[in-house]
DNA sequence: CTTATAATTAACCAATTAGTTAATAAGGTA
DNA sequence: TACCTTATTAACTAATTGGTTAATTATAAG
């Protein structure tokens, strides 16, 4: 077990690691540089070497995020034989992703309540990309009949905006759920799958009627 | 019309006023004090006389904007004798609000994203008194047989998040629609009355089933 | 008119932050 | 070994920011 002094590729992937993990916590104004510095122990000057500023690497985030969750979306949805499977694959996939990137969801949530105003282009082309498989598989699911009156738009951020929003706010429902006196059901344990099946289910029930 | 040098009420309403507007466009942190004092062209040091702090600010505005919100969908909550017209009030009722306060939906979906990090313990509340309105209506709806496999939360952010994300991110989607190359259908064209009708529609077809 | 109070201002401060720089250590190579 | 490139560091800067303060002006009451 030698002892490496230097190993340029981690180093540099631990600040994006780190970054990542800091920027969803926090937001992009409130991650400070020295932040990510501290966290991933390594000095602040290393960030610049390895990125050019600090939207330069939260640029670098949001696009290996986008990029993994593309791909991952996109192999299960190959698999699919038809419109339901699709919409299956697409929001189980999406649930899965989000579970194993905490991460992502508030991210992704403030830059769209952003209206991407830090999106750089890459990044807002990774999105379409994700919306026009979904509007893919809406269509098939039109032409054979099987769902009606689609607006794919609409159907796009029911799933992303409630998965998103149930994962996000899960500490916060568990929260309340633990005051005595209060007796609403905040689903506090539901499960990420819970979760994504029900959004499944009752979306595939709202198209076929 | 005689000049007034001092409205103490004015200043004071102007200082909320531009505040709700920025930190819905920019968020808390990327919100200073000073851009609020220039926006409302009053004196920095007036926001400090009038308001504890930033953080004591924002919690105004986002008291101010969440006490209205439940009391306009209340009224209107009230008029309505089936569940299906109480479903119908809440989301007719918070989509026009979002119209009437666009800063709004940005605000509120940021707040969640954080899990409330900001959130002070009275916003909390009246968060709460929105939601547990909600289940009410769909607690009758499955006393009456009418809804099916209700899961309260999860119906909350399917409308909380479709009519919030389709508000912000109008910008963004219209910006897509002027790309030629492209030929997705991103709502663009949708009014915010369309929006929470489809809601409407859709989650009842899918509460229905 | 006088005076107490409420509203307003300009100037300031201490802390934080993104980004820079110049020096230095490590590792491979000839 | 000597040498060159790459990785790393500590210390610094210039700008920004939340918050304060002491002085000043307008207004209303006696």
């Amino acid at each position: 077990m030698s002892k490496i002094k230097r190993d340029a590729k981690a180093t540099k992937a631990n600040i994006l690691q780190q970054a990542m993990r800091l920027f969803s916590v926090k937001g992009f104004d409130a991650t400070t540089v020295d932040d990510i510095a501290n966290e991933s122990d390594i000095n602040k000057a290393m960030v610049y070497y390895y990125y050019k500023s600090k939207s330069g690497l939260y640029e670098e985030v949001m696009n290996v995020l986008m990029e993994d969750i593309y791909t991952d979306i996109y192999k299960e949805y190959k698999k699919s034989k038809t419109a339901q499977d699709g919409l299956k694959a697409f929001v189980m996939t999406y649930g899965k992703y989000a579970q194993k990137h905490p991460y992502f969801p508030s991210l992704l949530l403030r830059e769209l309540s952003n209206s991407g105003a830090h999106l750089p282009e890459t990044m807002f082309i990774k999105m379409r990309k994700i919306f026009s498989l979904l509007s893919e598989i809406l269509k098939e699911g039109e032409e054979e009949g099987l769902f009606l009156n689609v607006k794919p738009m609409m159907v796009h951020f029911m799933i992303m905006g409630t998965i998103n929003l149930m994962i996000t706010t899960k500490p916060m429902r568990t929260r309340v759920m633990q005051m005595k006196d209060i007796d609403v059901d905040t689903c506090a344990q539901c499960t990420e799958e819970d979760i994504s099946l029900y959004v499944y289910e009752k979306i595939k029930l709202m198209l076929e009627n």
